[in-house]
DNA sequence: TTCATAGTTCGACCGTAACCGAAGTATTGA
DNA sequence: TCAATACTTCGGTTACGGTCGAACTATGAA
C-alpha cells in the first residue's frame, strides 16, 4: 500500500518506555548487562530479557557474552544517530523528562554521544577543525586532510591503528541540543579517549555528562579555538 | 531516571502502523484530507480522525481548514528528516515492505522527499552544486554563494521572493537510499517546482516516484554534471 | 430550508503485548 | 560435586489502545 521501507516496526520498538530507557542508557556507548539495563528501565529482569531479545532481533542492539554475563551495546552509530534525532524532536515539543536536574545544564555543555564528544564542546571542536581545514566536508562524509593527519598525530592519536578497524575514521553526527554536526567515527572516539587520558575531562558517573577540569578548560580552548 | 528528552512518546506515535502509513503518505509534501489519509492508512474515517488529532497534538502534522475539508501536512522538515532517518534504519534491516513493486527501482532514481528532489538525482544535483562552489557547506548548514545566486536566478528562480518566506532558503536532508545529503529548504522546493514546470520531470500519480522525460534527462545532465 | 458531504465524538469490543513470578538452563566459583 | 549467580523461558494476568459503527456537528450545495 505504501512506498518505501516500513518504519512502524522499528518505531514501535523504540516506542515502549522500558525499551526507550534501555536504548537511552546505552547512548553513552558503554555495554551494560541485562540486569543493569533492567534496573535502568525500571522493570524486572525477565521483562528486560524479553525486551533485549526483541531489540537484538531488530539489530538495534548487539549482545556480547562474557562469562555468565551478557553485555549489550548499541548496534552501530546509525542507531545512535536516529535516537539523537528523535531526542531533537522530543526536546522541541517540550516533552523533556519531568526530572530536569542540575545535570541537564552540564549535558548541554559537554556529554558523551555513543562514544564521542557532543554538546557545545563537541560542536566547537568540530567547527574549529573544519575552519582550519583539518577536516573537510564532502556531502554527508567528512575527511581528514593532510594537515589534519599531522594535527591528529601531534595530538597523540595513532591513525594507522584506527584505520585498521572496521569503523569509518570520520563521521558526522547531528547534535540534538546544538543542532549542528559534531565529529563521530573512530577518530571522534579516539579524540575523546585521548582528552580523558590527558586529564582534560572526565565522565560523570551515572549520566552522560562530561565534566571539564580547569586544566582541560584552557587546553581545550587552545587546541580548538573559535574562529 | 534517564537523561535527555523522552523519545518513547514520539516513537510510539510513529510506531502504530496506521499512523506510520499516514506519515509516510505525507512525505511527498502534499496536504491530504482526513478521508484520503484514512484510505491510505487502511482504516475507517473515525479511526483516522483519532490518529490525526494525536499527531496534531504532538506537532508532527499540522491541520489547515479549507471549507468543509481539513487538510493535513507534515509539521516541518525536521519531522520529514526523522522519518527518512527511520526509513534508512528500516531499509538496512531488510524490513522493506512486502510489496516490492517496479516503482521501487524508480524511487531510488528520483523521488519527492517532503517537497524537494531526493534519490540519485537529488544527490547528484546537490553534489554538483557543491563541487562548483555554488553551494557551500558550513557544519549542518549550507549556504548559497554569490555565484550560486547568479546560477539560481539564471535557472529561473526568484530568490527575493523565497527569502521573504519563513522557511530557510537552504537546508540539507539525508537521503535514506543514497545515504548522502540532498538539498532541501525553500530553494530545494523551488528547484523541483521549476524543473517540473520546464517539463524535465513529472510526479508519478500515486507514489513518490519522479519520472524523467527524455528532454529532462539531457537538460538535467547538462545543468548538474557529475564532476 | 433541506439534503449531502466531511469530520468529530462516544461507547463498546477486542487483541496485543507488557508485566511478574516461578521454574529451567548455563556458567562460574568453592 | 554442589551452590550461587546470571539469564531465559513459560504461563497467567492485566491494561492499554486501536478499531468500528452510530450519533452528532459543521459546512456547502441545491
Amino acid at each position: 500500500m505504501k512506498e518505501g521501507p516500513d518504519i512502524s516496526q522499528i518505531a514501535a520498538l523504540i516506542g515502549d518506555p522500558a525499551r526507550a530507557n534501555i536504548l537511552t542508557a546505552l547512548m553513552d556507548g558503554r555495554a551494560l548487562t541485562a540486569s543493569e539495563l533492567a534496573e535502568e528501565a525500571g522493570v524486572g529482569l525477565s521483562t528486560a530479557s524479553g525486551h533485549l531479545s526483541k531489540l537484538t532481533d531488530a539489530d538495534l542492539v548487539s549482545p556480547r557474552k562474557s562469562g555468565r554475563h551478557k553485555y549489550f551495546h548499541l548496534a552501530d552509530a546509525e542507531v545512535a544517530g536516529v535516537l539523537e534525532a528523535l531526542m531533537g524532536l522530543a526536546a522541541r515539543r517540550g516533552a523533556t523528562r519531568v526530572r530536569t536536574g542540575p545535570k541537564d545544564a552540564q549535558m548541554q555543555v559537554a556529554r558523551v554521544c555513543y562514544n564521542h564528544l557532543a554538546g557545545r564542546m563537541g560542536v566547537q571542536m568540530y567547527r574549529s577543525l573544519i575552519a582550519r581545514d583539518l577536516l573537510a566536508e564532502d556531502g554527508e562524509d567528512v575527511i581528514l586532510t593532510g594537515t589534519g593527519r599531522d594535527f591528529a598525530s601531534g595530538f597523540g592519536i595513532d591513525l594507522v591503528a584506527l584505520e585498521k578497524g572496521r569503523t569509518l575514521l570520520c563521521r558526522t553526527c547531528l547534535d540534538w541540543s546544538e543542532r549542528r554536526n559534531h565529529l563521530a567515527g573512530s577518530l571522534g572516539r579516539a579524540m575523546l579517549t585521548r582528552m580523558e587520558g590527558q586529564g582534560w575531562m572526565r565522565r560523570d558517573a551515572g549520566s552522560r555528562a562530561v565534566l571539564m577540569t580547569p586544566k582541560g578548560q584552557q587546553a581545550f580552548a587552545a587546541a580548538f579555538p573559535r574562529l
